[in-house]
DNA sequence: CAGTGGTCTAGACCACGGG
DNA sequence: CCGTGGTCTAGACCACTGC
């Protein structure tokens, strides 16, 4: 089987369709019933597609008339979310990246807390510079829970995706989650990132889980500014985007 | 009838039950037709319940084995997403804003594209200031078309929470698109937010529309850093934050 | 193996939008 | 008023996990 469900492929194939401007945007989709007549399923086949063309921002929906089509989303998947040499290379940038330095440690109070381990457990700590076409464009500093460091560690310092050597070790992601804010060069980063000590950064803090709740990873990116935004879509179907407060000096970090 | 559908209601029982640790974290939730039974509902009215937890990033979710609460997530609703106001006093602080200068000028091209507009149209361009109490947080540029603009302009200045306003006039959002970078600041960021022309600020673009894909508002905001942060949850199960390349001088700004 | 969630069906009724 | 999407039901079969 291609396992490959009925309702991804029918999501598919409309992505497909108002990717290639056949309806909008503006423009109102088929009714449901008239979805679920062409493709020879039933109605909740279709919604089930069509939910998820309205999470990623492709149409709204309300009741009493038909779905109607929104501007271009930006449409990337979970995978290239994940992975910088994958969304490198969506982008037509060759992505690049080495080991600087790394190594086992004692997990710290924050370790211990984003990766759920107990204290006295080891971490493998990893930092790594990212390349996009040759230019620096992020640090990223990284600490693995016992065993996924164990498959980390023996890596060839050079590895450009070592989220898709974990893909297929069988280490499987499922969740993450980001916090974006705002700060400035340490002397690490102005001297891998080639900036001043003091200039601001674009520092993306992420923690993976995989399908069972156990955390992955704890990631800490900084990004030269200039090159790189984050977007977000929100409605009402679905809130993943949320602000928050910190205090001035909130540890975490 | 209490309008808000069983499924939301049954969402919110178990998100409330997650928050008090009935379960975890790490815990399982009780499986699909258990829980059918204990709510005496069918199991799809289940899984929808728990479909909105799962985008949530309360819960993820595997073939073969009961459900896993993942780590408090951040708990917040579109609505406090969507509103300064809302938010502030969520978090305990008291919010206050006013208005700088108000004014109708035809489109610029990036208003007319975000907006949906045609050339000629006008805009009600607002600069507001907004306060977290009593202290400078943010620094808000917000284009209304036509309509809106017209329902905001009488506004009294310090009209705290216009997105409230709104909502009462009948204007409802329903999907917006957030856009996080960096940027220095300008004369008239420093002069509002008190800080110096140069300094870094955390941006967020954001355009939202209403039920039917029209455009409502396009915004620009720009946040003092420290005390601000933006989460963002994503999975295999919906993918809303994407990660984008631009070119150094990009418009749009 | 039994139990779980993932997929899919074929119905039903209702709330809402627009002519 | 009709057509739409939103909600809900009661079943079915399968893929997977874990014992």
């Amino acid at each position: 089987m291609p396992a490959e469900p009925r309702y991804r492929r029918i999501a598919e194939e409309l992505r497909q369709a108002i990717a290639e401007h056949a309806y909008g945007p503006g423009g109102r989709l088929p009714s449901e019933g008239a979805l679920a007549e062409r493709y020879a399923v039933s109605r909740g086949t279709i919604r089930q597609a069509l939910m998820l063309l309205r999470h990623d921002g492709l149409v709204t929906s309300r009741r009493g008339t038909r779905r109607v089509v929104l501007d271009d989303a930006p449409v990337q998947d979970f995978a290239q979310m994940q992975s910088f040499a994958r969304w490198a290379r969506s982008i037509g940038e060759v992505p690049d990246g080495a080991v600087i330095r790394q190594g086992w440690h004692p997990a710290d109070d924050a370790e211990q807390r984003q990766l759920r381990i107990t204290p006295g457990a080891r971490v493998l700590r990893v930092l790594r510079l990212r390349h996009l076409s040759g230019r620096p464009a992020m640090l990223e500093r990284t600490s693995y829970p016992e065993p996924v460091g164990a498959i980390v560690e023996p890596l060839p310092p050079d590895t450009v995706s070592v989220t898709e050597f974990l893909e297929r070790g069988g280490v499987a992601v499922a969740d993450a989650e980001h916090t974006i804010d705002l700060v400035l060069a340490d002397a690490e980063d102005a001297e891998h990132l080639g900036c001043a000590v003091g200039d601001p950064l674009l520092r993306e803090r992420r923690r993976t889980t995989d399908p069972a709740g156990v955390p992955l990873e704890w990631s800490q990116d900084r990004y030269l500014p200039g090159s790189i935004a984050f977007v977000v879509h929100n409605s009402l179907a679905s809130t993943p985007l949320t602000r928050h407060h910190m205090v001035p000096d909130g540890r975490d970090g």
